[in-house]
Parts: structure tokens; C-alpha cells; sequence
DNA sequence: TTCAGAATATGAGTTAAGCTCATGTTTGTC
DNA sequence: GACAAACATGAGCTTAACTCATATTCTGAA
């Protein structure tokens, strides 16, 4: 069962740069476009693409390119908007109610494996984003943003004396650590990928358990 | 004083790119460039400015400008390494004999402090890095890989347990971790990034401490 | 069915940024 | 003073992003 604690959640679709097109046969060259660029992105890299292979290659006159992308910069901000909406549905199909309730450590041990295993599924979210980060960081944040608030909502469990300061500290540092350690670990060879994988879980698991009402109360 | 079993550190220097001007008033030149370029890049981000323009404000023709720098990213990469450079030195400043033999608490935790106060002191840094990070990853890569050694010949002291894979590991998912977050921090509001900088040390500690052969000296 | 207006299609052409290169000048060394 | 190497210069070349005038197709109200 999922939860719907997160219908307000951070949207992307208000950062929405392109025209999505209003009929169907517009549609699909829309997404054959974004298919090729895609591909060229990961092969080339987004400097060294051109708007003119990228029509060419979906079959496209560069006029039509350009009827639904104000300029290159967008064709890559809907390719991340594709898979910040998958990496999105993911963590809502993973933040059931048994999840939520399951101890800390399991869920956080859990969602470190999911996440890895997303990074493993889609191997061009980081190609996409190797790029964007820099130029548009309001795209990964609102990715951020989404796990930040579960946080927030699980972590009064934790300990209940903590202030709403606290929990936003937390939340923010664990999020930001966890993240980016799978980033990297994404792009390293597989055995020292599962080491890294182990590692993330503990480093997560010793910072939340330090903040544990029983162990040491440090608020 | 000082150490010197980082003498062999990971150089930076044989990733130049750039000709380096064997006259006095070239070099001049040279470093008015980079002064101009660093305050454009600043000012306008790193696609945005022009070589033109940064040629003209340095009261250089552009073509002086290519003789030096092969293209527009050397200059940015000559920017990234006075940084480096730069953070290079001051941790080896701080890696002195006195502060290798302090508990390791005391070392995570003015060693973050420590950088914290370089990011606030060196705020061109960030500027350049944001840009550099996707476009030339070998580049922060070099910077990590000094602290990451730092780490590895301390790590043994702390529990001579480990093999050499764990300390690998540590080390690594340790300074990935704390840079990522530092650097997330230097772009926050001076009070959160305050809050940021002691969540920091507490994750980067605890973790440590999970490692530690009998869990609570360190000396 | 009609038809007006919205949406889409097209590619030659404009703009401007990165970079080159032929030619001239300065600096260091004997 | 002579010679080479380093440096100086800016008009102009190349090319990639993007425009726009014009033509065609689609949609829904009358």
C-alpha cells in the first residue's frame, strides 16, 4: 500500500522549459528526439552534441527541433525530467506504509540497495545528469527534496526530543551524503561498487543511531 | 611541522594544459587573464562568458589570449588548478606531525573546520568548481586523492585490524562524503551552514568510530 | 461539410562565439 | 649585431545555435 503523505511534493513539472506538443503525431517526434539526444549525449557527451545531428539522426528538420525546444539546454532538461519523474515514482512505489514502519536501519539499509539498484537499471540517468547537475541544479534538488520530506516524517520516531531545526539538519546531511555516495559509486567498477554500497549503508546507519533517544542524547 | 610522506602526492601539474610563458611580462599577461576570467566566470557562468570579453577586459588582443591557452576550458582548468594548488598547500599545512598524533575525533573535527573556514576564505573556489566538476572530473579527483591518502595512513592507527581493502574503503566513502557535504554547505545560509559543518563532524565521526577496535580510545 | 484559426512543418539564412594564421615585434644569447 | 625563440596582433575563417517567413495540416464550432 503506498502513502499519499507526499501529493504535495516538490513538483518538476512547474520547471517545464519545453512546449509539449498538443497532437499525437508531434508527440512522437518529441520523443523521438529526446530517444536520439539521449544517445548522443552518452556517447559524445552534451558540449560536443549539436541540435543539428540530434534532428537529423530522429529524422527531423532543425526548424521542428526548435518548434518545441527554445534551444539545446531544454532538450537536456526534459531528458532529466524523464528520469527525475522515474527515480520519483520509484521512491513512491518504495515509501509503503509496511516500509515506513519497518526499524530504521531496515529501511534505510533497503533504500540504499533500491537506489543502487535504480542506478543499475537506468544506466543513462547518469549521463543525463553528469551533465545538468552543474547547470541546473533546481533539477536534482527537487529529486533530493522528495526524500528529504520522508525523512523529516520519519525521523520524530527516532527520537522524539528532537527540535524541527534538528530534523531538518538530519534529513538534509543524510540525504545529501547518501546521494551522492551512490552517485559516485555508479561509476565505479562493480566490486568496489558493492563495497561502497556496504559502506554508505553504515555510514547512514552510525549517524542516525548516534541521534537515537537510548544511546547518547546529544540535542 | 610538517610531513613530508606526501612528497610523491598525486601531481596536478602534469595535467596542464596550458603553455606557461617564460617571460616575465608574459606571465603578466597570463595572470591578468586568469584574474579577468575568474571574475567573469563568477559574474556570468562559464557558457555564458566569452573569450572576446575576456580578452578585452584583460587588455589583451585574442590572439595573445590562444597563445597561451589552447582553448576557452584551459583557462578555466588553469583557474581550478591555482585552487587546488592552493587547498594542496593548506592541507599540507595542516597535516603536521602534531596533528597526526591528536585523537582522531580532534582531527576529523578541526580538519572540517578547516576547510570550512578555506571555502569561506577562497570564495572564487566554488564558483570555478561548479563549473569544472562535470566537464573535468579528473580534476577534483586529484584534490580528493590527497585527503583520501591522508586518510588511509592514519586509518592503521585506529585499528590495526583492517585490512587493506577496509581502509580503502573508509577512506574513500570518509573524504567523498565530507567534501560533498562541505561543498554543498559553502552555498548555504551562513546559520544552517553552521548547523551543516557539526552534522558533518558527527557523521564523519561516528562513523570512524564504528571502526574502532575498542570503541572509545582513539588516542 | 465547411472553414477559420490554431498547431505544426520546413530549411535557407542570420548571428556570434571559438579559434586560426600570416605577419610583425621583442627578448635572450653568443 | 645577428640569429633564434618567444611573444604580439587582429582580420577573418568555421561552425553551431538559433530565427523566421512561408507553407501545410489539424481541430472543433457552426
Amino acid at each position: 500500500m503506498k502513502i499519499d503523505s507526499m501529493a504535495e511534493k516538490p513538483s518538476i513539472a512547474s520547471l517545464r522549459r519545453w512546449r509539449k506538443p498538443k497532437q499525437a503525431r508531434s508527440l512522437a517526434r518529441v520523443n523521438r528526439i529526446l530517444d536520439v539526444a539521449e544517445a548522443i549525449f552518452i556517447e559524445q557527451g552534451y558540449a560536443a552534441a549539436t541540435t543539428k545531428e540530434i534532428a537529423a539522426k530522429a529524422q527531423v528538420p532543425i526548424g521542428s527541433l526548435y518548434q518545441f525546444f527554445p534551444d539545446k539546454a531544454a532538450i537536456l532538461q526534459a531528458l532529466a525530467e524523464r528520469y527525475t519523474d522515474l527515480l520519483d515514482q520509484y521512491l513512491q512505489g518504495f515509501n509503503t506504509v509496511e516500509m515506513l514502519q519497518l526499524p530504521l536501519a531496515e529501511y534505510v539499509k533497503r533504500l540504499i540497495e533500491g537506489i543502487d539498484a535504480f542506478f543499475t537499471e537506468y544506466s543513462g540517468y547518469r549521463a543525463t545528469f553528469l551533465e545538468i547537475t552543474t547547470s541546473m541544479p533546481e533539477i536534482d534538488e527537487a529529486g533530493d527534496n522528495v526524500l528529504i520530506q520522508t525523512f523529516e516524517s520519519i525521523l520524530p520516531k527516532l527520537n522524539d526530543a528532537l527540535s524541527a531545526e534538528d530534523i531538518e539538519a538530519i534529513a538534509f546531511v543524510l540525504v545529501k551524503a547518501i546521494g551522492h555516495l551512490q552517485w559516485i559509486s555508479s561509476g565505479q567498477p562493480l566490486e568496489f561498487r558493492r563495497r561502497l554500497v556496504a559502506e554508505t549503508q553504515r555510514l547512514a546507519l552510525n549517524y542516525l543511531e548516534s541521534y537515537s533517544a537510548r544511546s547518547r542524547d546529544t540535542g
